[in-house]
DNA sequence: TATGAATGAGCGTTCATTCAT
DNA sequence: CATGAATGAACGCTCATTCAT
């Protein structure tokens, strides 16, 4: 009954834990696929009891939840600044392929397992992860960093100022998502694929495709 | 007595009730996802039991092969004869952009069932569709229809003619079946999403992304 | 319509397909053992359909019944001619081990296939075959060929004639029957065991084992 | 406190259970032979759950091998002490043949479940008990206690100090430990067998048999 | 805080058998 | 005479989850 009670309700114990446990999940998610990440194969890994993961995270569905969030925290540091440090909508885009190839790159693991869950992952009631997220935020939209890792933000800023051309901005949003997932997937089947050379090229498909012709 | 000598040795029943059993698990794995489309469900669906599926199909590989196939199958007649109707490089990606767009905008359950296969499925041993594939056709590389489905050939046709500026061809490629994968995707999350639409800004895309400045 | 009804109302065709199913099954299970010996793969070393063998022999264990008569019957000419031509019971005994081997030898399938089914094979109900023909056999008494491939004759024989000494002769008997199925035992595990080697050390064994001390 | 860390890292309800399920197993697979020994009635009779059986005994092939263990271990009591108690040959093979004819009258469950295992049992790759037994202890061969139950030690005695005459011993050992598992088939047919009295008979048998004339 | 124990639903697969043709 | 079609029961096994301690 030690008065160890860290704010925002954890011990650092439980910090600890669950830190490991998400780590390792990470890490089988990445290798193994995510319908081969079973509870019990998570916390052999993790070097606990299987019944220790759910203690700490009641659902399975709850775990992939602070996954996919420790995940995308992770992805703030190396992705915000880099994209804040430009001030033109193309330096801001150039900024966001690079630093989310970069983020690929030194954080293999993550994006091979977020795109496991993000491809793979479903709901007890048959929904996909961002089905479950954009009903959970429909009041409640996103603000500040996560509106920063929104390309859509940028295509705006720059359709504002002239930079891009007219386009159908979702549109294209889904284009460059998807074509930087690209690189996930090649790197999940060579783990030796070039990654800052596709986005490379990334940044020069984006950069004709959103300037036109003149 | 004419139902028992069909051509590959099938008869009439047989092949009505693979069909039948084939078109369900493609719609159930496009509703519902690879991993909730257990032959017990996909069974279920044709109003038949698990053991008749497996009488067709006598392994959840081969099932999954059969599905893939079938798919492919399906996209040659739409896709092929517009590609080759067009004589330039470009022409022929604005054809295989725009044809496949069709085909996903017109055969939305086999496009959905075939991402669907393509990102989650795993043999037994763990591997992916396309490591499987590889696997098979390394000696008997594919030819004819099945090249002129890889954006690779067009965009090679198109730098050895000048049309295209020098890129890294199998780059492009990735990023463009990757886009392109994304129609698939929305429609997956909403069954109104403008496929054509869509295509059409991928056309422009990859018209810019491929030709660039001097 | 034809009159191709042969006496025991088979026709030839029904004579020799039970002959060829028969043949395979004995091969089946001789190669792979009773419990993988199933309908199917019997059928399919036959190139027949799996509802034909149903056809003539209605339910497996039929077919087991028939598998068992068979190579019951193989062994007779081999057998009991060489007994027969003994007079003396010591004769015979030497000469039921040394025939019995020779079957063994040269019949090694149907060997190694009656050892499996008598070792493996249950009935629906449970019943071991023994327990199931004892059934069957409680009213009909075997008779003729059935009688002198019983060791129970011979031993009782040599102790009327003095030959033998006074033993339990259901002991012998059990204790040679075991002994010969050794070699089929030894030979399922090596298909080069010495077969004759054994038995004729096994002739030596019962013939010191009957006589006793002078 | 004390259940959780008793030595070899098992609770005392993990024994229990585990004595429970094997002893479960046991009676199962002599009463109604191996084929039908399935997982679930195994649970059942212990009045369990089919997944906790997996729980204790990860693999049917694992609890197998627990069942073959615990025999045999049953066995080493009975037998070694009466065997080691003999000092010629001759009298190691009567009290061979004797303890062994003991355990299988007070044992006659395990005796029966080893006859089925050893008969019937298939690994999933098609190799019998022995077959495995053989390549898991073809480095470490057997010491102590296990080449005490082996009878080829005890002729190799006696011909050594020639008590026994000039044989081959694998084939007297298959003799012999055939007609002793003549005991358990007689047994298992007619619970009221004479385990006792066929046992004193194969004493007189092999003593016979083993010395022979001069 | 942590865990061992237990469960029930579901999985892919095999099999002997039935039946209409 | 022969078969293709279909079935239901059972199999070994995996899994997320519950619960008492």
């Amino acid at each position: 009954m030690r008065t160890n009670d860290e704010p925002g309700g954890q011990t650092f114990t439980e910090r600890a834990r669950r830190t490991q446990i998400v780590g390792c999940a990470i890490e089988l998610v990445a290798e193994a696929g995510y319908p081969a990440a079973s509870i019990g194969k998570i916390a052999e890994r993790a070097g606990v009891a299987k019944s220790v993961v759910l203690y700490y995270f009641s659902t399975k569905e709850k775990l992939v939840h602070t996954l996919v969030m420790e995940i995308f925290l992770a992805s703030v540091p190396v992705m915000v600044p880099a994209i804040a440090a430009e001030e033109t909508a193309s330096g801001k885009l150039r900024a966001y392929i690079r630093s989310n190839g970069e983020f690929i790159h030194t954080h293999r693991d993550h994006a091979l397992a977020m795109l496991e869950i993000w491809t793979s992952y479903r709901s007890a009631t048959g929904q996909r992860l961002d089905e479950e997220m954009a009903e959970s935020t429909a009041r409640q939209p996103p603000q500040g960093d996560l509106a920063a890792l929104d390309p859509t933000t940028i295509f705006e800023l720059g359709q504002r100022t002239g930079e891009f051309r007219a386009f159908p901005v979702h549109h294209m949003t889904t284009a460059l998502r998807q074509a930087i997932d690209g690189a996930v997937l090649q790197s999940s089947r060579d783990a030796g694929f070039d990654v800052p050379g596709y986005c490379e090229e990334l940044v020069t498909i984006f950069d004709l495709a959103t300037k036109g012709e003149p």
